[in-house]
DNA sequence: TATGAATGAGGCTTCATTCAT
DNA sequence: GATGAATGAAGCCTCATTCAT
């Protein structure tokens, strides 16, 4: 009933988070059937019947691997709020913040990128890490101010922020990239084009 | 089972081809780990014996599953030549013409981006199917032209190319789609955009 | 959970026979490969750390599970004393007692089968459960005295017990059956021909 | 396609048969659980790949192995046509035979009686190879006619063919026996006895 | 050419047991 | 006394590969 003597749960949460921050790195790289329990537990630094223990499978665990950094990506995936500064403004700082999330959390993206490719294969996770009609409806109301602004091209402005999601996504597939490169000035740059920010 | 005695070369040529394309939609569906030699031979109506008669590996077939629709592709990434009619006029083709192909080709490109998303799993193929650069070498004559003609917004037109084959790359994750949707006229505006093809 | 502090030897003898009055079922349904630990403390609603303090292990858990009920079958698989009664009225009583037995303790004769069945297993639970010879010279002196009063037939009586215990065994496993079943009487009265009792 | 040069799937039946003959001893002595397949591969000196490859899973092989001396048994427990012979000669050759099979098929028994001891695990099994009423009108007219002929008591001739089965399968649980004993005649006499074969 | 019987490495999972609390 | 976190041996099964035919 109680853990150690201090702090209850907490070992046992520990334990939680450090073998999930082995497993994440794992599965980003050699996906789900070529990433060992064996490989997980050692890379944590357990014994692989612990795994069993706190996830009960390796897909509960695959799950668990995929669904927290998914979580956390949307919720770094932040959209300003409407009227808190001038619109070009706060959609140039958006992109740059959003295009340096790509390059920040390219791991994590390349994990849903791996879940979302076999979508046939994991449909309960793919629907559930489809971040993108969400985003659009954030994304929103800021482009219609732009637009009121007369900052930001018409258009469907779901599609517009469907089109710099899918955008967003694809740059760390298709680039070859290290983090400090000086191209990602420009990468956003492209980015305020797809949003319809007149230049 | 015997092809008779009768055209060998056309029968093994046909073979081959008979478990290539049994093994693209599996590959592509379900990975490399979680597709069985059997379930290609099952589809391909052959003994699993001739998959590897025919491809020596599973990694060897894979390959070839992998490489084949990525060269296909490729060529389909058309370009039109510069001088062949006014700028505007020829990327506004391009652009509808490559959005029309990512839908054609959803699944071939589900396979490579299964590919690339463990690029650390099969460094050789990643490599190999990097198409990037060759695309955006291709595309800067063009919006050179365009930039000429005052139509296209300057910018360096090699990021300008890759983006706008992040963007294509993005469309097929991020965009659930069904092929008739009217909404392709509106995302193949937003490609123009990237391009920085003037409105 | 706790028991307070009070009662401590009570309490001990108590959890002691909530556990094994969970395990003997699961063990007689599932057999002991079959049963978890985890299954018996479960159904006992203790923790499996209670169930080895209080057994060390599950093989002593087993052992327990299967002698006690093997005592209290043979208890109660009693023999009239010579003397008693008429010898042809005893035996009707005792063998009509004997079937009604194993109708009411099926699930425990199950269990003893089951170790019957994997004797080179369990090789000491065999030898202890053995009840056969004992049972035979307990009934030897009834059936010598109805012998004598000529209503029995004549022969080995060690032999003619050892088969009538076979014939209860068997019974439970052959006759597929409910406990209301007016077949029961028939059933009896097959056991008096084996002790030759005649009709 | 061909299986070696001359005899067609003599070679496959052969290597089935072999295992399934070294998993019936194994199954018999161990039980399903604490067999394991890689026990039944050495034993039939074949890698435990070969065992999946013939059986698919240990559960079907267990059930094959159950089934198959089933059948068998069922087979060798014959009764005689009726009027071939004297009614009294014919039950007692009969019985002789039939607890000389007991004796002969004590292996086989003992698996049935292991399934049969736990058929909540095996209830497929179980119905299965459930011989008694089968065995029991095949018997009914034979002591019917003993009956005719004043030699057999009169009753329910079901219930005597099924308590006749009971003492068959109780003797080989209850009985520590030699082949050799020189009690199974008085054994078989106790038989006749349950089938009111009168002295 | 083409097949499929045979193999065994490797993977996931179960579970009895230990031991710190 | 009682608990349950942690362990790792052992089991079943999948499947790519080999090779005789």
């Amino acid at each position: 009933m109680h853990q150690s003597k201090a702090r209850p749960g907490v070992g046992q949460a520990r334990r939680r988070e450090q073998i999930l921050s082995a497993a994440i790195p794992l599965f980003a790289a050699n996906g789900f059937s070529n990433t060992g329990i064996a490989d997980i537990a050692r890379a944590a630094g357990v014994s692989f019947g612990s795994v069993h223990y706190y996830f009960g499978s390796k897909k509960a665990l695959f799950c668990a691997s995929v669904l927290e950094p998914a979580a956390e990506l949307e919720a770094e995936l932040a959209v300003p709020d409407v009227g808190q500064a001038n619109p070009r403004t706060a959609l140039e700082a958006m992109v740059q913040e959003h295009v340096a999330l790509v390059v920040r959390r390219r791991m994590h993206l390349q994990l849903l990128q791996y879940v979302l490719s076999q979508s046939d294969r994991f449909p309960d996770l793919a629907e559930q890490i489809a971040i993108g009609p969400r985003f659009s409806e954030r994304l929103e109301p800021l482009l219609q101010q732009g637009h009121v602004h007369g900052e930001v091209e018409p258009g469907s402005f779901l599609v517009t922020g469907t089109a710099y999601l899918a955008y967003l996504f694809g740059l760390s597939q298709v680039v070859l990239i290290d983090a400090d490169s000086l191209l990602w000035e420009e990468y956003a740059q492209r980015g305020l084009r797809i949003l319809g920010v007149r230049p």
